[in-house]
DNA sequence: CCATTTCTGAGTACTACTACTCAGATAATT
DNA sequence: AATTATCTGAGTAGTAGTACTCAGAAATGG
């Protein structure tokens, strides 16, 4: 045995694993311990051998690339995460993030993409695919915004972020009456503070607001 | 005179056009023969010359590159057009590609990537800047869902996804009835005609839908 | 003890969107 | 020439959410 890093790679489509695991292979000190095609066998692969880098695809069958990163998160990982896909999901890189992934590639770069990922994340950086990197300037104004405003979000109380939270996720008025045991009428007047409280005004105005800055609850 | 492939430059961004000027004069099969500053003028000039590329910039004064390429586009014309911008606007790029715009390109791409565009466009083939390539694909799933698949979005006829996306957009019906130039009853019917091919119902339905399939549009 | 905040519930008016029907204009297809 | 699809516009009814006011109960804090 020597001291290489040891990748795991995950890709359901056979083509691109092939891809994937011949451009890694030539990197002297990597080796590809695994290759498989399903998010379960994956999960299973992560949790009972030593492996130090593992490239997920995001669009997995049984468990997607991001579901596998959940499970193994709870317990002390020394696997670090890179996810490939296919689509630019700004929901999803934002879930990955928060997940602590430190790579993130499109499968439209090239090969060789996701070699330096493979290098910079083993460093300890985050690589992220340029034609993402709107995302994060995004994220950081965001950042920006709730550490230093108090206008908005900050001013609400509890029950009030509660019901927000439950609105960004597209829940009604009598959804979220039913979810929290209340009557209607006292979201309703929770909605209309909270319109208030964040100066927001209009038709589906919450649903709205809350949906851009669902990032921030 | 010469067999020169004859060019317009319009921006109305002084420094901007100078560098566009410049670097296409480094070609000797190029000829710029006329840069303007305003949509106006460069209209009058592609009408009364005979000009074979006119790279145009989508924000300029009274009129815009979009509604330059409108109002030639109803004469037999043999100017071919590039556009110019420096947002990734989806809808304008979807109303560039409809208007048979041949090339696209973001101003923060290359200069040379400004000539490889007009070379591209000279042949016939369109040329889109890599990062808008995302666009390209979903327009090209849509329409392989659209030939096979029944079940969705697929069903959708082009200026109901328009409106679909304008939806996503958090835009509501009025102002997508102020931006497409027709009745609010035009789009609420729009609006009923897409629920019911989605076969989604209820309040806020097609937001809903909107915001969580906003990626395969 | 009183004041404030928060959560709860209700009444009322208005607006936006959904749901349904109808219909004329145009363009493409058979 | 007739059919079909699409886009356009309108009418009408019902529902969800916004906008505003009022008010009682419980908890917090001076």
């Amino acid at each position: 045995m020597s001291d290489k890093t040891t990748i795991l790679v995950a890709d359901d489509h056979p083509l691109v694993r092939k891809g994937l695991v011949d451009i890694i292979r030539e990197e002297s000190d990597f080796s590809v311990v695994a290759d498989v095609g399903d998010g379960e066998t994956a999960l299973k692969i992560i949790k009972e051998n030593d492996i130090t880098l593992a490239l997920l695809d995001l669009d997995m069958p049984k468990m997607n690339g991001l579901e596998v990163v959940r499970n193994t998160n709870a317990s002390n990982r020394i696997t670090e995460f890179i996810i490939v896909t296919m689509h630019k999901d700004e929901n999803i890189f934002d879930e990955a993030m928060e997940l602590g992934v430190m790579g993130f590639v499109l499968k439209e770069s090239a090969l060789l993409d996701v070699v330096t990922c493979l290098k910079t994340v083993l460093k300890g950086e985050y690589y992220i695919s340029p034609a993402l990197s709107t995302y994060m300037m995004k994220n950081r104004k965001v950042q920006e915004t709730n550490a230093s405003g108090t206008h908005g979000i900050g001013r609400l109380t509890q029950t009030e972020r509660k019901i927000l939270k439950l609105v960004a996720e597209m829940k009604s008025s009598q959804e979220i009456a039913d979810a929290l045991f209340v009557s209607i009428r006292t979201i309703g007047n929770h909605r209309n503070n909270i319109c208030n409280k964040l100066d927001v005004h209009g038709a589906n105005a919450l649903l709205k607001y809350a949906i851009e800055h669902k990032t921030m609850l």
